[in-house]
DNA sequence: CAGAATCCGTTACGATACTG
DNA sequence: CAGTATCGTAACGGATTCTG
């Protein structure tokens, strides 16, 4: 299950905004399914892989390497065989937890009444647990 | 000031997410800044673009349409002179605001110990009403 | 006023191959 | 395992022009 934002590109964005530049924290098509995934405690590299599904290992190094720049999550060396790379969310990315649960639920609720297909929409909502 | 997704553009985005089908519903480097000003009440086309300062017709049209495809807001045209149309957050749609207001604090938190401007910045922080 | 139509630059993401 | 390098594509968004 993947928590993408999609379609928030912005190849010229508009500047100087404050709100704008909080939202950028869950930008991109796979950055609220890492903070997600995250949310479940710390993972390595390749865990996420695999909870991200298809994702390319290029995409989820250049976000969570993004992530680890605003602060985000934690990056972790850590020395066992093979040597692997351990992913934590920080205290105040922590914080985003709420905030995704959140706009999850208005999407289910919305998916659910746009009637037609609902039930059968509903009954494809594989393990959505929200953390 | 805008409340910006950015880079969250997926040409060929993973599918069959219901995680990702939510967050969805924010996507679009503008997207959750009509959320947030629509938060404060229904407001009109025109309103909006001046709200949203440098945004063009084309996008905001587009961005309010697939919000009124989801459900997140309503179009309702007003016969006055010139007639113009009124959009306004669904009951489902307000649900979107606390989240967007988590969102925005943890952004603003990060930015703030991310040091160095950090004075600057936070003086930079025009008006962020937090409805 | 509220938009639709066209053209176009930018870039996130996918696929693939390769490295320490 | 955890990336990095290159290439190609889709589509987001900006600018401009035109219409009901």
């Amino acid at each position: 299950m993947v928590l993408k934002v999609r379609k928030n590109r912005s190849p010229a964005p508009p500047s100087g905004c404050a709100v704008s530049e909080c939202m950028a924290l869950i930008a991109g098509a796979w950055t609220p399914n890492i903070v997600w995934y995250l949310a479940e405690g710390p993972r390595r590299f390749s865990e996420l892989r695999g909870d991200l599904a298809p994702i390319t290992a290029r995409v989820l190094t250049r976000r969570l390497r993004e992530l680890e720049t605003r602060g985000v999550v934690t990056r972790r060396h850590v020395a066992s065989s093979p040597p692997s790379v351990e992913y934590a969310l920080t205290e105040i990315g922590e914080e985003l937890r709420p905030a995704l649960r959140t706009v999850v639920e208005v999407g289910l609720k919305l998916k659910a009444r746009s009637g037609q297909h609902a039930s059968a929409t509903v009954a494809s909502v594989r393990h959505v647990a929200l953390p």
